[in-house]
DNA sequence: CGACCAATTTGGTCTGACCAATATGGTCAG
DNA sequence: CTGACCATATTGGTCAGACCAAATTGGTCG
């Protein structure tokens, strides 16, 4: 399919390439005139591909040669690439981004109850019995439900910052895990914490709700874990060389 | 100075310009020819400045115009920017900022202890000790430990995503924050939640850990928040009209 | 062996052109 | 007057080749 364009192609191929640690951080990528010929296309084209992958973080460009950086100096947006690449291991990943996403979500629970309004309480109730609904029915509206829930509370605390990370992160594993992970049919991880976190709003108690939310992911995620430690094998070898580099 | 690249002068002003809402979202940037015809330059020039746009997350390129996007779709790099250009409240910004950071942090420590050798536990401690040390003596050195500890945590946990948003935040607020709180002298906000930080450290108890972060981090925020309410009522008139669109 | 210098390589900028997809504005039928 | 339709101008996408300044490189000389 080639309804993307050529530079878009060609930032692919090279994110890929960088990604998968074909050069080491501080190397030298191939000039852009070899890289021009190299993709049979003219410098311009290479050159606006290079910009994109320097906004990305992933190179450095300068006179003299352009060099590749460590994949800790890239930016969020690396995540959804590394995910598709599977050039790092999944289900740790994907932890990760239950352990950040718990944090964020408590923070943002925590700060929108200390400005609701008494609507806005009925607000979030009203989806978080949703919430706790779609739970219990097991279906695929949880999914959902959590997006609607966490952008009502940003539109009550009204914090930036959180609502850029949120997202981005959610922009990256949107797609990633989504489609893999809700056809596993997690276990049902209960609604023990939400029904908790249901009277901690109620109550208008900003810290218990937090810590719900907060042991609640916690419970996602050893569910999560717990049930691909029992399959899929399959992918842990081709990663563990680039997950040494995160020290 | 022109040290800097012709790209990136016009990639500033382009971008200072969008996010200082000269474009209302969804509206059409000029044509690329009009543009360099502006910024007498070539069009290729504009293109590579276009597709840095593209990167941040600021523009939406397409065959038939080069479209400005809501803030709310861009990534975390234009939190700088937005600080520079005090197009935002800049205390209301930085509190928020302190929360996220907070709840980052608090994360960090949870899932640090959860792994932490008795040797890691170890470097915690003495790190911790510093900070506290650092708070006392009220010197500059606080923000440098902090860092400190950040990467100690990160270093034993090793959640890239966590290191990811933790880097992205710290390059945006660098030199922003730093260079313009720290000479204020914050009033001391007292090393109370650190000694119990310590305390929860040395028992191994991550949620004590992470529950006394959270509540130092409040702590800071309050006296910065008081701090700024007596003073530079200067900048407020300017930024109220952006932050009405974060709704 | 180290410092220095010249040639090469590299990114930065520029010009002008053609193509395909989109947007625009006018026309015409209802 | 309104709507659908179509030709045209505009826009981004691509291309080729050229010159400059700065950095790299490799050789030379002390």
């Amino acid at each position: 399919m080639a309804t993307v364009s050529k530079v878009e192609e060609i930032t692919a191929i090279l994110r890929t390439e960088i990604l998968r640690g074909q050069y080491r951080p501080g190397e030298r990528l191939p000039s852009e005139r070899d890289l021009s010929a190299r993709f049979e296309t003219n410098r311009g084209a290479i050159r606006e591909v290079v910009k994109k992958l320097e906004q990305l973080g992933v190179i450095a460009v300068a006179p003299g040669g352009v060099r590749v950086l460590p994949l800790e100096e890239a930016t969020l947006e690396v995540l959804g690439y590394l995910l598709e690449l599977g050039e790092v291991h999944r289900p740790e990943l994907i932890g990760q981004m239950l352990d950040v996403l718990g944090a964020m979500t408590s923070l943002s629970i925590r700060s929108a109850l200390a400005k609701a309004t008494d609507n806005e309480i009925e607000d979030i109730t009203l989806i978080v019995n949703a919430l706790i609904a779609a739970h219990d029915k097991d279906d695929g509206a949880v999914h959902e439900v959590w997006i609607q829930l966490s952008e009502k509370l940003i539109s009550i605390h009204r914090n930036l910052i959180l609502r850029l990370v949120a997202n981005g992160l959610r922009a990256q594993f949107i797609g990633q895990v989504q489609t893999e992970i809700e056809p596993e049919k997690i276990r049902n991880p209960g609604s023990q914490h939400l029904i908790e976190l249901l009277h901690a709003i109620q109550d208008h108690n900003g810290e218990a709700a937090a810590s719900a939310v907060i042991r609640h992911f916690q419970t996602m995620k050893r569910e999560l874990l717990a049930l691909t430690a029992t399959q899929t094998p399959s992918q842990l070898e081709l990663s563990q060389n680039r997950s040494a580099d995160y020290a």
